[in-house]
DNA sequence: CTGTTAGCGCATTCAA
DNA sequence: TTGAATGCGCTAACAG
């Protein structure tokens, strides 16, 4: 038997005997009960199935325990990580989530999934959405003056914004160091979409790592995709007639990077040994391609996890009427090396 | 500027001098106003940016418009999509989402998922966790005499379960019969874990186009995975040594395939013409294997929004205290015909 | 059409 | 250590 809705506060302390405040008292463990009435009350408790109505409590206590998450392009490797991060590190901290899918970035959309989120009282939002530059001008101001904490993922700190993001330049340029290591030269790039902070960052990245081989020009070297296989198979061809001297290609996501393959199988580019492809993500299937992806690891969840924690001190914070001194919260991530980007004849 | 928490019915009320009542007719949108105080009222809600607090509201009227989503598993291709799709129906219908992500299936987080949902007064709760057989000793009867009404996904019906699902029986059998139809005669399999529901009904697809064609001692033709590619991979060897005559194989899923494929090159196996294969879930990868991988789509994201609006039909009954007279609501997948199993010489 | 009264279930004052 | 009163913000039932 599951607990009944109607069983109430009321109707424990009336069994019990006590009044409604020792009821109270008692499922909120607090210690100024004896234990003798505690344990009586524990009893009836369990008898009648009694379970506290969480949203009564709420409204009493101005605060539900509950943080909203603003999601978008869960079909993207990753989200789905970070969301099962976030839910796991919540879950333990004792928050509940309120989960708000965005299916388009667009003001509308973002006024209704904050203020759907805030009237329901929510303590605070978690921003898992991909961080759109180009999107800033009108979502920015949408943040100021909340009257809830508000806790970024993966995008630039920005005044007081509280940030956590995996350091996707350093992934860039872990990915364009281990072909430089390996001997290859001509490393070119297939982005994600440039308005992507993603994108930019790993960009950035390979860019870092390429300066210091006194490369110049390097825009020739660069292809933007949109994240999906096709692109990845047309951005190599497109790199390939522009510079066919390019001897590895550092893809932006595991699905290009396999798009790429394709082409270069086409092109009669024999992977490793003609060129050389490393991809971003580590997606299951990247150790089982033929031949097996090279690729930057990250810990999607760890993300997610600091984020609430992150958050909690927030909340903490926004209580006790202090500031937060924000700092952006890096997780690092890590680089795989399979098949596809091990020189083998020198 | 943010809608203020501070600001309450009653500012709005004494702010525009009538009744909270009037203020609450008019937010929400109930007929009996006239339209001048309407008019002025609304006004002044616009000045305060006055936004009614849902909680308070929930409390009061006994209905929190939130739904509770049970998931696990969201690493497994199409999870995500099953929630997708909920979240986008549900947010339509007016409804909000509580997410309680399970880690493991066990008893105790079974319990805390649900009895944290019912705490939070959820108007329903639909089970979207990957049905495993095994479990359903101790997990029935947790399902018994809930206080509120429960839509499962993909698995059998059940006494008056109400449930949508993805019709992984026809599934299967496309899969098969597609291959008969090009030619292939001996049909290996690699399923699912056998106490999942998908897994088998997949491999019951199977066996029913394989019987038609009179071929006993399937069991010989049949290995078990577990949804990553590795065991693809290990399987179709296992496969091989058993019956080197083998000259298709249904993955139950596209991973699976994938490892498959890998194993078969290793093996000197052409695809498709020393060996067919069929995958399962068209993943967005699929289409960039090489060759293309033939498998069967399903569009999930309809099993969540379908799940949605059943939910909403029960919610109505419940409610009324009428009878929902369940059925099974199915949704049909697709065969997509690609490189891996067309044969090319006959 | 509008206002008054009451109460949703709980927690937070205060007294005792 | 316990209990009585009061209020969280809103809506339902009833008057007028």
């Amino acid at each position: 038997m599951r607990p009944n809705k109607k069983v109430t506060i009321k109707d424990v302390a009336k069994a019990a005997g006590v009044s409604t405040q020792t009821v109270s008292r008692v499922i909120n463990n607090r210690h100024d009960v004896s234990s003798a009435t505690r344990a009586h009350v524990q009893k009836i408790i369990d008898n009648l199935e009694y379970s506290p109505n969480i949203i009564a409590r709420s409204l009493s206590r101005g605060r539900t325990n509950t943080l909203g998450v603003v999601g978008y392009g869960l079909e993207y490797y990753g989200s789905f990580s970070v969301l099962t991060g976030i839910e796991q590190r919540a879950h333990e901290l004792g928050f509940s989530l309120l989960l708000s899918l965005l299916d388009r970035i667009e003001p509308d959309n973002v006024d209704q999934s904050i203020n759907g989120l805030l009237s329901r009282q929510v303590d605070g939002i978690i921003w898992a959405v991909h961080w759109q530059v180009k999107t800033f001008d009108w979502l920015g101001p949408k943040f100021e003056n909340l009257s809830v904490p508000l806790v970024f993922l993966n995008k630039s700190q920005r005044g007081n914004d509280v940030v956590v993001a995996m350091n996707n330049r350093l992934g860039g340029r872990l990915a364009t160091e281990h072909l430089l290591k390996q001997g290859y030269r001509r490393i070119g790039i297939i982005t994600g979409p440039t308005e992507w902070w993603e994108a930019k960052e790993r960009e950035a990245g390979w860019r870092e790592a390429m300066e210091q081989t006194g490369t110049n020009d390097m825009d020739r070297l660069k292809v933007i995709g949109d994240w999906w296989a096709a692109s990845g198979d047309v951005g190599l061809y497109t790199l390939y007639a522009r510079s066919p001297k390019i001897d590895a290609v550092f893809a932006c996501n595991d699905q290009m990077a396999l798009g790429a393959m394709q082409a270069a199988r086409r092109l009669g580019l024999k992977i490793p040994d003609d060129l050389a492809i490393v991809g971003f993500d580590d997606i299951p299937e990247a150790a089982y391609f033929y031949p097996s992806l090279s690729t930057i690891q990250q810990d999607v969840k760890a993300v997610g996890a600091l984020a609430v924690e992150q958050m909690c001190k927030v909340i903490q914070a926004h209580q006790n009427g202090e500031r937060f001194n924000s700092e952006i919260s890096w997780i690092t991530p890590k680089l795989i090396i399979r098949q596809s980007s091990i020189k083998n004849n020198q």
